[in-house]
DNA sequence: GAGCTTGAGTACGATAGCGTACGAATGAAC
DNA sequence: GTTCATTCGTACGCTATCGTACTCAAGCTC
């Protein structure tokens, strides 16, 4: 039996709805609901991470930062998954930074707590390694997308990662935001937005995409979208 | 009290030798030492995982595999880790491949038998998990770095992190294999390695590079490669 | 030592993306 | 309604890298 009887933040999250009640009940005095709000960043590079976030809704770009200020984000986290997994692996603080790219809300926990209830070896362990597996595979496509595929493709494929963990087929976004992301100049990612709404994929004003034709995206779009998507259904499924 | 007594490669791997005595001892009946032999495929994307590796020496490319062909590497794996880490989180294959690049030994182990004293939450886990945060770190620089960086950059980077792992200065590798591994082309490859070898970086001849001026290399490389050395450094410690 | 295979150097036109810059349009603020 | 900051569209010369292809040299085989 789950965890999954209402529809609280944590229980739209797929890690903490997974669990089974008993390691639930384990956790539960020690959630906090928190808001996610738009441009958050909720772990800064460097910092000790103190919390993890469950999403219920709502995205999270985790980018890497060079020292020139430039960034690239190297995955995002959904109500798939959660942030600050690199906690769980023994280590104090990241370079990685972690921002809210369309907000939402969700619950955290201190990580010494979280950290206790994964030692135990129980669901929360294998959950949280299998995401782990997930994501891991994300940062990895992405470091091969990087190198071998277009700025219109490689948008299109954040686009629909992002249609993918959220309600509705806007987001609100400006072309500078998405050019952090991936990792292009602004003019560059106005191009390649011009591109897929000429297409008709999509539809861009001021801050807003609207997604016009998930279909014809997703035919656009490089491989490395359903090749992280099959991995993410084959390490999540249950 | 540690297992790292004599210079077999069990205890030239970082991860093995320095397991405490008990848990080395439980491992030990089960590590078959393996030749990790140039070229070999030790782990074809998309197979099940039967065995982890542990190198002593050598080098090992772990490979994101492209639909039509093209790979581009997302991290090397040295006596400080190991292979198959994935499938101690849980899954039983990935779309990864792991191929040797600088000829060595090592050990292995079925998955089976690791994954049990994994289990047992002791200092192996605490190793392995701490390791994979590492390797983590390592594929998101390389994330970053492919997004960012020049081919002349990256093929530095390259080499020095292939030559951290290695004793003595030179590699045999060709300009078609490099081309693999930072997803370019060979004439691509030819280029940089005459440019670094026009500096006196390095020296080239006919898949062999021998690295002439590792200081000047480290300060002509992008800060990707100190980034990752500084993971590396903060999450192995002890 | 002749022939063959493999690997390296080079060339050249094509193209994607860069850096920069400027102006237009939108929406919010007053 | 006017002002102002934000966001977007576009342009232009520049560079890195691509795709392809040809040649040359080294080392192995017979």
């Amino acid at each position: 039996m789950s965890a999954s009887q209402d529809s609280s933040p944590a229980n739209r999250n797929r890690i903490l709805g997974s669990l089974p009640l008993e390691e639930y009940n384990r956790l539960a005095p020690h959630l906090e609901p928190v808001e996610l709000e738009l441009r958050k960043i909720i772990q800064e590079s460097g910092d000790a991470i103190r919390y993890a976030y469950f999403p219920g809704n709502g995205v999270i770009s985790i980018v890497a930062c060079m020292r020139d200020g430039s960034t690239v984000e190297i995955g995002v986290v959904g109500p798939e998954g959660m942030v600050g997994i690199h906690a769980l692996l023994g280590i104090e603080s990241t370079p990685n930074e972690s921002m809210v790219q369309v907000p939402g809300d969700g619950m955290r926990i201190r990580i010494g707590t979280l950290l206790d209830e994964f030692r135990r070896g129980g669901a929360l362990q294998d959950l949280t390694l299998r995401y782990l597996y997930a994501f891991m595979m994300q940062i990895s496509q992405t470091a091969a997308c990087n190198r071998l595929h277009t700025v219109e493709e490689r948008l299109a494929r954040w686009l629909l990662m992002c249609h993918d963990r959220v309600e509705g087929d806007e987001l609100a976004l400006t072309h500078d935001f998405l050019a952090m992301m991936l990792g292009v100049r602004r003019a560059g990612v106005t191009g390649a937005a011009v591109a897929l709404q000429a297409e008709g994929y999509i539809r861009y004003s001021r801050g807003h995409v609207t997604v016009m034709d998930r279909k014809a995206l997703e035919e656009f779009v490089c491989e490395c979208y359903a090749a992280v998507k099959a991995e993410f259904d084959r390490a999540l499924m249950h």
